[in-house]
DNA sequence: CAACGCAAAATTGTATACAAAGTGGGCCTA
DNA sequence: TAGGCCCACTTTGTATACAATTTTGCGTTG
């Protein structure tokens, strides 16, 4: 068995309301991805998938087919679903699309953000800050999740949004893929609070160069730690 | 019948090769929406899409599915597909997502492409001279494709390649909706003159210049054209 | 005659069964 | 014993059957 098999993942009791099923089944394998529960290139076999979801195989494959299309995933002709393998030139091409495009996203969340946004983005870079003195990780990824949805909500464009978390995906993929750097961790809440308060004074130039150098340090580090883990192995 | 329906649309004889019949029933369903065979908000009924493309609804769904993450149509619970709505709103915001992307592609392709791409550009851009010329409208739909097409490779970045077609893919069909406007068509030749030039020069800033005017006279010429056809309904 | 409600038809959502292709292991042979 | 071939098994691809939901149309009623 691939994951911690005691539970199905998809509690069949309670929450099942206002989601579809599908949707379900598609979050909990995004999730599953995302959090490093497969390698990378590993084979996604529909049985097992079945099994550990609950789901039927109908389902499952919509879920698959619609994580296939996020780039998450990769399918070959009678060989089934793997999850893709990036390479550093891939990294490359992604931040390359990443840069501009996030760029773009925080320079219109400063003319457009509502008051209330600006307050919750102040309000998680806090939130942040407490998860690092209290080493909360887990804490701390879900509330730089809650961040970048603000940022993209504040923004008021859904296809810019869209083409970013699909990138952003593969990214967080990958980094759950590499060992984490408690040095990286501190210079990322260093860039992230330049942000922050460029945000806040919705001063666009500032958020400009703090974004620009934000992802181009966090691709620096990912590109790094890939070429470390590849002289590892 | 919604389509003129004397045949079936995928050849069940010769070409089958090489290609999966998931991959040819997508294709045919996504030029027969970007030609405008289907109304804006139009439902697609899965058996007629069924006995269309012959294909049985396994794979229509699928097809469906991958239109569906591609924004080309939209799905409602047990109501089932429909083609996506675009109003001026979505129109800026995709646009608002082309601009930046195509003028990056487009800078990219100054420093990526090869030669050999740069003397594609130009052989297409005489052949959309003489498509004017002649009044040929579908072979110039075609050359402009082909335009795309080489420009889009020669940026050497299958990610921001990925996320323009996507956008694109959505103005194409909006325009196949509108009345095309002659004038209109000779302005954006103009601008693609200019475009063209700055490229095979590897002019940077002249391109970026050139390919967001052209955008964005792209995005007020749709607008117009929306207006229009609101008022003339 | 308009409006409401119910029932039948149509349509989508889900599950399962069957076909096609790939994978691997064992046996035979050189 | 190494290599290759064949057969069984696994897995994916496709088709079909069944269930849930929506839509439509008719008849009744106020």
């Amino acid at each position: 068995m691939l994951i911690e098999s005691n539970d199905q993942l998809v509690s069949s009791g309670i929450n099942s309301e206002s989601t579809t099923l599908r949707a379900q089944v598609q979050e909990v394998l995004r999730s599953a991805i995302l959090e490093g529960r497969f390698k990378a290139g590993q084979k996604l076999v529909e049985r097992e998938l079945c099994e550990l979801t609950g789901a039927s195989r109908s389902i499952l494959r919509e879920a698959l087919i619609n994580l296939e299309a996020s780039g998450l995933i990769e399918r070959q002709s009678y060989r089934g679903f793997s999850v893709t393998r990036i390479g550093p030139r891939k990294v490359k091409e992604i931040f390359e699309l990443r840069a501009p495009l996030e760029t773009l996203a925080a320079e219109l969340f400063t003319e457009r953000a509502s008051d209330q946004e600006i307050e919750s983005i102040s309000e998680i870079m806090a939130e942040m800050e407490a998860c690092i003195a209290t080493s909360d990780l887990a804490r701390l990824r879900a509330a730089k999740e809650r961040y970048y949805d603000v940022l993209f909500t504040g923004c008021r464009n859904i296809e810019i949004r869209k083409a970013l978390e699909n990138v952003i995906d593969r990214i967080h993929y990958l980094r759950s893929q590499l060992i984490s750097d408690a040095e990286r961790r501190d210079q990322s809440l260093i860039e992230m609070r330049r942000l922050t308060s460029a945000l806040i004074n919705r001063d666009q130039l500032a958020t400009r160069q703090a974004c620009m150098d934000h992802i181009l340090s966090a691709r620096d580090a990912v590109l790094r730690q890939m070429a470390q883990a590849q002289s590892n192995s």
